[in-house]
RNA sequence: GGCGGCGUGGCCGAGUGGUUGAGGCAGGGGCCUGCAAAGCCCCGUACGGCGGUUCGAUUCCGCCCGCCGCCUCCA
């Protein structure tokens, strides 16, 4: 079973599902105002995989990632470029899914739009108006912290400490620097919603909650995203549905920073890399391997020099797909499941201490490490003429990578080229009646192309550098 | 000020109270190969500093130094 980092009591602790079998969960999606860049595609590859991972262990998972589509940086945005705010929301809300597409990111079950809820998040403010634990301001409407049993679980710290840290301004009649905003009243020109207490747009804390609840519903199993969401965010979603007596998520996940230089990335910083600039520059896997490559809760560095690294180590993996011809399930279908279909190829000694090492809090480092260790195992026994034996652990490596939506790659030669074709036909006629000077005229020549020449007993086998 | 995290070999990055230092990358040597590529084998006197606990600490405790994060929008 699987044992996962629970935020809220800051323990590892087994997962623990509100029904069994199934998992239900939510994870925060990104503000669709730009690009999105290195931070959030982590984001995205740990909850993936750990999606992934459940659905592999057998479970029914229902993912719900959300899209805000309304918030201050959108409208920004779109004042400063002239444009609708519906405009900006749609062009960045399709760069997200084209990006997470080409990272290999399941789609998620369901998408909710804040947009599309903001009348039920309407009907749940009032509701928490109603019961005094939220207050009319002049610029909005705000949650009163102080009401609300247990705020500052996320954050570990006491309600009185958090006071003391704050770094807001106390508005005028903001009661507590520290209550948060449910809902916002318009500026002049600023996209606006009826409300009961005039036109507006809902707090970004709301939707969460709002939308969890009711696609999962009451006490729903994980609620996950970036670390720096865990505090307000989470904490504020938390407080709004405890503060309505709504049971809510059982688990907390969150996922450590992408860094840069020592530094947090983020766009304050500037020192963001857009996934749409790597996407271009590297081979995406690579990015999934190296996140793969330390705890979904530590701290990577993500540089060029670990981006070479980590695609120096996918090659290699591709080449044992290439030297036993594997083709990866992913290919054929989105996930793979322990003992079914493609998956039931892999050794079951294997699978078990794979699953050791996921079921530790989502163990991904040691997981990769007995992946090596079986490409390793995999290579020598086909070095020993043992090829079956050999196979049939390179197989469970395929199936192993594909859990953690890595397809591995095994050749790239389908749609060759005329022309390439006929240089490696003219090569191996060449080798054939052992004549090497031409052999290497032509691998030089290939080379030149951008291939990688490689001889095998099948005769001359070429890929793209 | 409050809360939390980190400091491991050339690089990335795990981990553990104890004879033999995950895994990957890079580097050196060898085997294989017509030559390569791919692959395999061998090679590394690591755990920020100072104390303490212990038969024994990189791993536990204390202090110190350095770095980072959250307490404001943020994956």
């Amino acid at each position: 079973m699987l044992r996962l980092y629970d935020t809220a009591t800051a323990t590892v602790r087994p997962l623990d599902l509100r029904t069994e079998g199934k998992v239900a969960m939510y994870v925060c999606g990104p503000t669709v105002y730009d690009r999105a860049h290195l931070g959030h595609g982590r984001m995205a590859l740990v909850f993936d995989v750990l999606r992934r991972y459940l659905l592999f262990s057998g479970l029914e998972v229902n993912f719900v990632s959300n899209v805000t589509d309304v918030d201050d940086k959108i409208i920004e945005r779109a004042a400063a470029e002239g444009r609708t705010e519906v405009d900006v929301a749609a062009q960045f809300e399709a760069t997200w899914w084209e990006d997470a597409d080409a990272l290999g990111v399941l789609r998620p079950d369901e998408a909710p739009h804040a947009t599309a809820y903001v009348e039920r998040m309407v009907e749940f403010i009032e509701e928490l108006v109603r019961r005094g634990v939220a207050y009319e301001t002049s610029d909005g409407v705000y949650l009163d912290v102080g009401q609300v049993r247990g705020y500052g679980l996320l954050a570990r710290q006491s309600l009185e400490s958090l006071r003391a840290g704050a770094r807001v301004e106390l508005a005028e009649d903001k009661r507590s620097p520290l209550d948060f905003v449910l809902w916002k009243k318009a500026k002049p020109g600023e996209p606006t919603w009826a409300s009961p207490w005039g036109p507006g747009r809902p707090g970004w804390h709301t939707e969460c909650v709002v939308m969890s609840l009711d696609l999962l519903g009451d006490g729903f199993d994980l609620h996950g995203g970036g670390l720096d969401l865990a505090f307000p965010h989470h904490e504020n979603e938390r407080a709004q549905a405890v503060a309505l007596g709504h049971p809510f998520a059982r688990h907390w996940v969150h996922n450590g920073w992408v860094m840069v230089e020592g530094q947090k990335m983020s766009k304050s910083l500037q020192n963001f890399t857009t996934l749409r600039d790597l996407i271009e520059r590297a081979d995406a896997r690579a990015f999934r391997l190296l996140v793969l490559g330390a705890h979904y809760r530590s701290p990577i560095e993500v540089t060029p020099e670990t981006m070479e690294q980590s695609g120096a180590a996918l090659s290699r993996l591709d080449a044992l797909a290439r030297r036993f011809s594997l083709h990866s399930p992913l290919e054929d279908a989105g996930f793979v499941v322990k003992g079914v279909g493609p998956a039931a190829q892999a050794d079951p000694a294997s699978v078990e201490r794979f699953c050791d090492a996921m079921d530790d809090d989502l163990d991904t480092p040691a997981a990769r490490a007995m992946i090596f260790e079986l490409v390793t195992r995999a290579n020598e026994l086909a070095d020993e003429g043992r090829s079956e034996e050999g196979r049939a652990v390179a197989a469970t490596v395929n199936v192993l990578c594909a859990v953690l939506g890595l397809a591995l790659r095994g050749s790239d030669d389908d749609v060759l080229d005329p022309e390439i074709a006929a240089l490696v036909a003219e090569r191996d006629r060449a080798r054939a009646r052992r004549d090497w000077a031409s052999a290497d005229e032509i691998r030089r020549r290939l080379s030149e192309s951008g291939w990688v020449v490689e001889d095998s007993p099948e005769g001359t086998r070429i890929r793209h550098r």
